[in-house]
RNA sequence: GGGUUCGUAGCUCAGUUGGUUAGAGCGCCACAUUGACAUUGUGGAGGUCAGAGGUUCGACUCCUCUCGGACCCACCA
């Protein structure tokens, strides 16, 4: 069968595809073991265009697989808690729905549902690709093996106590019910009236007055000469009759305001820490509601029980009432958060959370990459790691979220009165209050059936199970942040008797801007549970932009779709044109002329083949050995150079400079003079056979790169015969 | 404010131990082309490598400063 002028990509790729799988070409074969685990993508997710950066995976996979080693490329898909949840609650939202209306356990089978029925398109788009991953291998974070080491992990780092609770600042809708994640944080600016309130001698600016009732001292700038003699004295909270200490703390701006900050820890970020740094008491002002509940020490008890914005009016109408409002500033423009879903003011305030202590765990991270058990690639992120766990801090690793592994801790009913508990009745009506009193008018079997959320006071006493309890239990309400379990990616996708010998993995190979959020945590739990680096290398890249550099938002309009382009030009070219000329380490921008570009450059291969082919037809090839011409000389010392080369660049993960070296070699060297040059040749059968030579041998070392084009083209030169079974990377000397 | 990083052709970017005329893709100009390919070929225009200073026999590459971006973190009560 003559081949067509052109390169059909539409043509072979779904049918190369379905001849690997059935071939078994992607199954590991050889004794070295090379093994690659792929960081798991959303679930719900479809392809985004970062995802094509998983090429670099198989990339890597195929050229080791091609060396000889026992490839193993290991998927998988997260359930990505909060993130999931999210993109369902607002699916939720189109039908006029709420997870309110739901107890716990429905909500979770719902989501699990909606994740399992938009789940699977993400890897049929990866075939699409080309990727050769163990598709029969795919985790889910959710499955069993993965919650059963989670829970271990778990259990034991309590029994190390490793594991504490303690109040966290969160961002809290009181509207929505909810706390909320910065994804789910919208910034605006605003201009708000800025208070100018007298406490005693010294004046603080504030915008909330109404959480001055939860102050726990006044800071100054330790260098602010105006206020140093104030510094360790007290002075009265206004209408309260509580004194509060005058601190010191760097973190006060003396420019700002009068350069008196009041301190409310329980309200407020910054003040959080501050409070933290100094020991502060957290005193909580305004519930989960967005209702004032005030200390006994407030005189003004018309206030408790008032939303925050009425209490702010009280506040300063009482304040104004004793002369302490020295002036009103009407027009203060900052920056506030909001909830992205109802636009009202996020509400900072405390929730019981879990944390982990790291101060442990960081260390053997930080000796492990010194002594370079993992290598980073670029180097400039092994900087960039080592500088986070010097700053990293104490973890909290709850979420109040549904959708994910819950926390395996078990409350006695009995014992901790206190509980916090919102649940679904009867009659399906949601009932909030303390367990011990809850318990007056419902039984515990109700209570735990219609459960949505409970709140266990941080000093709450509690046994860690994976199941019931014998006696009067509830299970606690959190989950895990999905980082808590996606950490231990590599302690969970081997199976027992490949740790032996595939663990440390090869390499990970992921976004750069998760080298803290997951990388970090991988290699804590990794030298943790298994005392050992999770991977011995690590590849990052930067963020896939557009054209201009862009980051894709759907809000920009600037989102490609990846699969359009490959319908289009090509899995090969797609691939090609993410690698092709970039940099590592920067930005990956995704411009269409350079899929074009690598789209010519298939069909371009493809066209030497075929003069190869059809010059053949009229020609015999030489059976000869080594020719004695200078010109295939010479591209037979250039073609061993090159195999060099790549297999070099390829060893030290420099694929732009990979791909530009064999597109050259290929197109400029071999296209342009070589066959040029066969053209005129009189020894055509000898000329046949360095050409036939330097196609072959050309079509290895770009077939990692572009997998669909390659083998076909090898199919038509070696018909019957299957490339990814035969072709073996060539020997380097 | 802290950290990281970048500023090279009209656009997007390569240029890893400092060493002859600084490269690619796309775009642009001229010409060619009916026996692999117009998804082509040949040739060409286009850069004081952000600026200043320093180290060196020699700097796009190393150091310092200035100007101008990017990102991450912390963010003005």
């Amino acid at each position: 069968m003559a081949m067509e002028s052109k390169f059909e990509h539409n043509k072979v790729e779904a049918k190369i595809y379905s001849e690997w799988e059935k071939s078994g070409a992607f199954e590991p074969r050889g004794q070295n073991p090379y093994t690659i685990l792929m960081p798991p993508p959303n679930a719900n997710a479809s392809l985004h265009a970062g995802h094509g950066m998983y090429t670099i995976d198989d990339i890597l996979a195929r050229f080791r697989r091609m060396q000889g080693y026992a490839v193993r490329w290991i998927p998988g898909r997260d359930h990505a808690g909060f993130e999931t949840q999210f993109v369902y609650e607002k699916n939720l939202a189109k039908e006029g729905k709420s997870r309110l209306e739901y107890d716990r356990q429905t909500l979770y089978q719902n989501i699990a549902k909606f994740v399992e029925d938009n789940s699977g398109l993400i890897f049929e788009q990866f075939r699409r690709l080309g990727f050769s991953a163990d598709w029969e291998r795919a985790v889910f974070t959710l499955d069993p093996q993965v919650v059963d080491m989670v829970y271990q992990t778990f259990r034991r780092m309590v029994n190390e106590e490793l594991v504490y609770r303690s109040d966290y600042l969160v961002n809290y809708c009181p509207h929505c019910g909810t706390s909320l994640a910065e994804l789910e944080i919208n910034h605006v600016e605003r201009t708000d009236k800025l208070y100018y309130i007298k406490y005693g001698p010294l004046t603080v600016a504030t915008v909330r007055p109404e959480t001055m009732f939860g102050d726990s001292a006044l800071s100054v700038h330790p260098k602010d000469k105006r206020y140093t003699s104030y510094v360790g004295s007290e002075v009265l909270l206004p209408l309260t009759t509580r004194k509060i200490p005058v601190i010191a703390d760097s973190m006060v701006d003396m420019k700002f305001g009068t350069g008196v900050v009041k301190i409310t820890p329980a309200h407020d970020p910054n003040d959080f820490e501050a409070g933290k740094r100094h020991k502060l008491p957290t005193i909580r002002v305004i519930d989960q509601l967005g209702r004032m509940t005030l200390p006994k020490d407030v005189m003004i008890s018309e206030i408790n029980g008032m939303k925050v914005k009425a209490a702010r009016e009280k506040t300063v109408e009482e304040l104004q009432k004793i002369g302490a409002v020295e002036k009103i500033d009407e027009h203060y423009l900052h920056a506030v958060t909001v909830c992205y879903k109802c636009g009202r003011d996020m509400e900072p305030m405390t929730v019981p959370n879990w944390y982990i202590r790291v101060e442990g765990l960081k260390s053997p991270v930080v000796t492990a990459i010194k002594k370079k058990k993992t290598r980073f690639y670029p180097q400039k992120f092994e900087k960039q790691i080592l500088e986070w766990m010097k700053i990293m801090h104490d973890w909290p690793i709850s979420r109040q979220v549904v959708w994910g592994i819950r926390i395996p801790a078990w409350y006695s009913t009995t014992e901790n009165l206190d509980l916090g508990v919102t649940f679904l009745n009867k009659e399906g009506k949601p009932v909030s209050g303390k367990i011990g009193e809850l318990l007056k008018t419902s039984t515990l079997t109700e209570i735990e059936a219609g459960l949505q959320t409970l709140s266990a006071p941080t000093m709450a006493k509690y046994v860690v199970s994976e199941s019931k309890p014998a006696g009067d239990y509830l299970q606690e309400t959190d989950t895990f942040d999905t980082w808590f379990s996606s950490g231990q990616w590599p302690l969970v996708t081997l199976k027992e008797d490949e740790y032996a010998t595939r663990y440390p993995t090869d390499v990970m190979a992921t976004m750069a801007d998760i080298l803290r959020m997951w990388v970090s945590r991988m290699m804590m739990f990794g030298l943790y549970v298994r005392g050992e680096v999770p991977f011995k290398n690590v590849y990052l890249w930067s963020t896939v932009t557009d054209a201009k550099g862009q980051k894709m938002s759907k809000s920009k309009g600037n989102v490609i779709n990846p699969i359009d382009l490959v319908d289009k030009y090509g899995a090969d070219a797609f691939r090609m044109a993410l690698l092709f000329g970039n940099g590592e380490g920067g930005k990956v921008p995704l411009v269409e002329d350079k899929v074009r570009a690598m789209r010519n450059f298939a069909n371009k291969i493809w066209n030497m083949a075929r003069f190869y082919l059809l010059m053949q037809e009229g020609i015999k090839r030489e059976k000869q050995g080594v020719s004695e011409n200078i010109e295939d000389k010479k591209i037979l010392k250039e073609l061993g150079e090159v195999e060099k080369k790549m297999t070099s660049l390829l060893e030290k993960y420099r694929f732009a400079e990979a791909a530009d070296t064999i597109y050259h070699f290929l197109w400029h060297t071999v296209a342009d003079e070589y066959i040029e040059q066969v053209k005129k040749r009189e020894d055509k059968g000898v000329a046949l056979n360095g050409l036939r030579q330097v196609l072959l041998d050309s079509l290895k070392l770009l077939h990692p790169f572009m997998p669909f084009v390659t083998e076909a083209i090898w199919q038509e030169i070696n018909p019957g015969e299957g490339m990814l079974i035969v072709a073996k990377w060539p020997e380097v000397r």
